[in-house]
Order: structure tokens, then C-alpha cells, then sequence
DNA sequence: AAAAATTGCGCAACCGATTGAAAAGTTAGG
DNA sequence: CCTAACTTTTCAATCGGTTGCGCAATTTTT
């Protein structure tokens, strides 16, 4: 039993009238009598008639849809991040649509075109680890797109941003230690390239300072890849080495959970022997055993700090407003776990 | 330095020719002069104008663009999903649009006909757990939307559908724990109203039987809400009723979780004294101390599945074929660690 | 050189809604 | 009974592309 998709002009047809009288009937415009608009709904009802946003969209130069493009789903940030945006979007009326650029800075290209070709009404976006030209930002910002960057932005151009505060979170985990009774602390830390690696490293060597510990490089051994076997390897050779240290401060959870499993194998107790911070709070983290003390990066408060800033921006320039970019910093908290807790 | 946003017609009129000239030209059409073609293109270039796909899809009443709507999206399985959902769209030229539903079916409600406002070639949906009414799915199919259900999916409705065989997954657990050498097998079983959790259940059961392993209901445990806390609490009570069991079949793997970290916090080894396994390979699963053996339901699969699926019946319906809705059953793995070996 | 074929391009309708302005239709006042 | 003043409805343009058809201008054929 296979329905028809009903138009305007389907109602007017069958009750003689003009669709200009449907479209007016059905948003109870005042110029309508009450006779036509009880017909034409019930026949709209009848019909189960839905406009087609696509002609609406068209018209008004608004398709109450905004794009946010992300480098991974299957990652509980991002995950996150779009959870938060929706739930802004769904508030204000608006759709959201989502691409993936898995890393690649190619389909990142191709993404923000396929967005702006549907006219998204604003683009979030977090870009991927490799991305070096912003052409394709710029071209879209300049056609009058309103665009937030969130986590992954780039201080190359002037647009909207939305970051975490990388250094304070690190400066954060690494007190949290000291105050914890640690005297020699190890970070594994990230990839040289990535600001949030050296943020981070700062926000260590800042606390380590400001408790009047002194920094010792070799005690800042780098994780770049962040996979769990670097981790515990890397870790295990620490150990092995017979390098003094009494706590960790690693640059990311996987990382810590690497380390973790690693001193576990090698008789050292968490947090006994050795106290741990990771950096992201997974949300596998708190299932661990011991629960794993995390710096969090709420994913939805970003998400939703982004999406207002975004339709903040959207509305401005509705407006004919001139709208200045916005730098705004989500600050962490440090989630204190029995990885820690000495 | 801001561009408008240039159409066609702009491009005609700084050429002194109509605007069909130009849509031409830029197809390729055999009717247009090289050199107009030339021109065409390199004041596209200059413009950076990008053509506007909501006339298009207007124009065609097709808009590439699917739909999927989940529960959840900060769910290892359901990311998967999406992420295998995208990379087939990619390849078939489609964006995709996603919807959360949050778990609400009134929400659901409103994103398919969202999604049908939008006119999306084609729509993918994950049920929420309450969804007990399905008027807004059949709406949407009548109107001729190819639609495909994965996962959580509804017997009371003639579709496609993507399903992961939850029996199969259950037997392969409860088989291997037995040719493990366990003997007294538990089973912490879902909630009753789910499917999924009868399938699982009969899955153990069935496996127990034809190992000639009496089906004993003291060992059927019930963890309805699938939280750390309830699995870890009711695992504690377990060992303190001095229940006897040598191995766990959990209904998911936060269960799993949750009873391994009781186990070991009442001194029992794992996977020595009990072996366990867990349904879904979390991603966290692997990363554990000892790492989880699992049932990976391979979300990825699920969501390339389902696409294909989705887009066979899109091809098929543009042609005015008549298309019977398919189940596809998709087989699961068990993923074999240490949690399990003994 | 006239007729036919080909080439290159423009006109106008169309997709499905919105909306200002014009045009009916209705009622009231003089 | 005529006109002014409403009320209600229709017309037609618009959004940005696509596309069948027609029409010149040019080239080829006879």
C-alpha cells in the first residue's frame, strides 16, 4: 500500500483551491478563512503530507542544517563533541549532518566542499592530525559560512575556536601528583608536532616548578605513537632500567593504561609504588582496576560551547552584524581515582 | 576580503551568455563550443563557485544524501556502525545526515520525519530501547523511502534489516569457555525485554547442552541495567553465597568488567579460578590486565551491510523494480584472550 | 547556389515551497 | 444602487539549477 509524496499543489487540486491558500492555511496565516484551513488541514492530515525542506531551503537561503566534520567517530571525544552539538542543534531547530575525514586531510577537502554544496548554515569542524593547507577553510569562510574550529584548530586563520586548556589540565595532573607525595615524576609524552603535546609538557614542567621540584629531562620520555604496545614497552624498559620515579603523568589514557599493565607485570604496585595520571578520562578508564585518575576533556562541553558559539555567529550575521572571532577555552577537571590516591 | 556566493547566472551574465549555456559547459555537454567551455570553466575557477545542491536535488527529487538514525553515538558499536556506514556512502557518492535519538522514541518521531523532510534517498535505523509504536517508520516507507533496520530492529515490520546473530555469539562463548574446561558456567543475562537477551541466553543454554552440561538457573544471574556497579555488586554477592562456578558468560562486557574486578577484589584469579567472557568487544576490552576475551560484533560490518543493502534497494527502486526486504544476519567473532585461557 | 545537416546557444518550463501584489468576492455605508 | 472597505483567494516571481525544444548561423551535401 504504497503512498504517494503529496505537494501543496496535490491539496489544492483535490479542494479546488490555489497553493499559495494551502501554504498560508497551513501556517494559520490570518488572511485565510477558518473554513479553507480546517479542510486543508485535514486533507494534509489524511495525506500525512510533509513539506519538502529542500524547496524551503532553497527559497529562504537557509537550510536549518549545520555540518561538523570530525577526523575519527569510534573515539569517545568526538563521540561526544557530537553528542553535545545535537543537542544545541535539536534546541534551535536545526539538523545536524556529520562527515568523517579519517585522518585524511584530502577527504577533509572533499567534505567541506560536499558541505558548503549543501549549504550547511555553519560548519564545525576539527581538523585532522596532517592537515597543513587551509584553503578549503578559507574558501568557505570567505563565501559567508559561518565556521568554529573545536580541539584540532589551526592558528592560521581567524575564525572561532574552541580548545581545551591543555596546559592547565597537565598543570593539573602533575600537582594533583606532587600533592600526592611525588617527588620523581615521569611524563610520556606525545608527538612533537601536535600543540597539545608541548602544552601539555609545559603544564608539567610549570607544576613541577611551582612546588619547587626541578625538571628532569630524563625523567620526560617520549610516547609519540600513543598505542598501548609503545606504552607498555616503552615502560618496561624504564623499569628495567632502574631509572628512580614514584609517578606518572602520561600524555594520554591509552598510554597510561599501557604503563599500567606494564609496572602490574613487573611486581610495582598502583598506586602504592607507583602513582598514575592519564590525560582524557576514557571512558574505559574508570572500569580499570585500579580505576585510572584522568584529566577530563569534556567532549560535551566542547560540543556544546562550540554549537553556541556557532549559532551565536549564525545569528549575528542574519543580522548583518559584523561578527569577530572568539578564542574560548574549556578548562579540564581532574578526575581523582584510586590510580592516584596514595 | 569576503566572496558572495555566486550561481550560475552570475556566471552567464559576466560572460554576456544564458545560464543554461553555462550549466551545459560545465557538464561537458557535446552541444557547447570548446571555447565557451574554456571560458566557463576558468571564471568558475576564479569565482570559486560551487554549484548548489539543493536545486539540484530539487530539481531531481534526489538529494545523495542517506539518513541513519542511532540510539547512541558515544558507543563503540554504534560509531562503528556509522563509520562503516560512511565509507560505503563515500564510495557511492551519498553524504550522509545522522540523527540521535537519545534513547527517546519520541525524538526518533521527530528525526524520520526530519529525515524525510530532507528528502534522504534512504534511511538506516537503530530502534531505541522503548520504541513500541512504529506508525512513523511505516509512514516513511509508504512514501517509498528505502529503509533498512539494523541491530535493534522490530519484528512487526516488513524491511530490511541487518542483524548481528546474538545466539551464535552466545554459543561460541559458552563453547569455548566449556572446551576451556569450566564446568559451572555463569550467565549474567540482560534485561528480559530485549531480544537480544533471550537470543544470548538460549545461545549459553544451547551450548551447555550439547556439551552434556546440565542447564542449571541458579547459574542464570540477572544484571538488567548492565552497569559496572550492579555487576560488580551482584558478583560480590555471588562469591559470598558460596556459589560454586569456574567460569562467566556475561550479557556484555561493563558486566564483564564489573565481575572480573569483584573477582579479583575477593582474591579470585582470573582467568585461573574463573575464566570470563564478555559480548561486544569494547575497545577497552583488549586494554584490560588480563585483557577480555570477547564476542566482537563487528559494528563496522554491520554498518557496510547495511548500506549496501540500503543502496541496492535505492538502485533497484529507481528503476522501478519491486524490491522484497532481506534479513541479513551477520555472524560474530569470538576474540580469544587471556581472561578466558587457562 | 539551393537544400540539408550540423553546430552552438537561448528560451522557458520545471522541481516545491513562499510571498508581495493584484484580483476577486463580500459587506457596509451613504 | 453605487462605491468604499474589507476579506479571501489567486497570480506570478523567486530560489538555483536542468533540460527538451527551437532557432540562428555555419558547414556540408547535392
Amino acid at each position: 500500500m504504497r503512498k504517494a509524496q503529496y505537494t501543496m499543489q496535490d491539496i489544492a487540486n483535490q479542494l479546488g483551491i490555489s497553493k499559495s491558500t494551502v501554504s498560508r492555511a497551513l501556517k494559520n496565516h490570518p488572511d485565510i478563512s477558518q473554513e479553507t484551513k480546517d479542510a486543508v488541514n485535514k486533507l494534509a492530515e489524511e495525506m500525512d503530507y510533509q513539506p519538502n525542506s529542500l524547496a524551503l531551503s532553497l527559497r529562504h537561503k537557509k537550510s536549518f542544517v549545520i555540518g561538523i566534520i570530525v577526523p575519527e567517530i569510534v573515539h569517545d571525544f568526538f563521540a561526544n563533541v557530537i553528542s553535545g552539538v545535537q543537542s544545541v542543534a535539536y534546541e534551535e531547530g536545526y539538523n545536524v549532518m556529520i562527515c568523517i575525514s579519517n585522518e585524511s586531510p584530502e577527504q577533509e577537502e572533499v567534505d567541506v566542499k560536499a558541505m558548503y554544496s549543501s549549504r550547511v548554515d555553519g560548519l564545525l569542524i576539527s581538523l585532522t592530525k596532517e592537515t597543513k593547507k587551509l584553503k578549503h577553510i578559507e574558501s568557505i569562510v570567505n563565501k559567508g559560512v559561518p565556521l568554529v574550529m573545536f580541539d584540532r584548530v589551526s592558528e592560521n586563520i581567524n575564525v572561532s575556536k574552541v580548545i581545551t586548556d591543555d596546559f592547565q589540565g597537565a598543570f593539573m595532573a602533575t600537582d594533583h601528583l606532587v600533592k600526592q607525595g611525588c617527588k620523581k615524576i615521569v611524563h610520556l609524552s606525545g608527538p612533537d608536532n601536535l600543540s597539545i603535546s608541548s602544552l601539555r609538557l609545559n603544564g608539567y614542567k610549570d607544576a613541577l616548578s611551582k612546588n619547587n621540584i626541578p625538571v628532569d629531562d630524563n625523567l620526560i620520555i617520549p610516547c609519540p605513537e600513543g598505542t598501548l604496545s609503545e606504552a607498555t614497552k616503552t615502560m618496561k624498559s624504564i623499569i628495567n632500567s632502574n631509572l628512580e620515579f614514584d609517578g606518572i603523568f602520561a600524555n594520554n589514557d591509552v598510554t597510561a593504561i599501557g604503563a599500567m599493565n606494564a609496572l602490574k607485570e613487573l611486581g610495582k604496585k598502583v598506586p602504592e609504588d607507583i602513582s598514575i595520571v592519564g590525560f582524557g578520562d576514557w571512558r574505559l578508564s574508570q572500569l580499570l582496576d585500579p580505576p585510572l585518575s584522568s584529566i577530563e576533556q569534556s567532549g560535551i562541553n566542547i560540543g556544546v560551547e562550540s554549537a553556541k558559539l556557532l549559532f551565536k555567529q549564525i545569528k549575528e550575521e542574519e543580522n548583518d552584524k559584523e561578527f569577530t572571532p572568539i578564542t574560548k577555552v574549556v578548562q579540564n577537571n581532574l578526575i581523582e581515582r584510586k590510580s592516584s590516591i596514595k
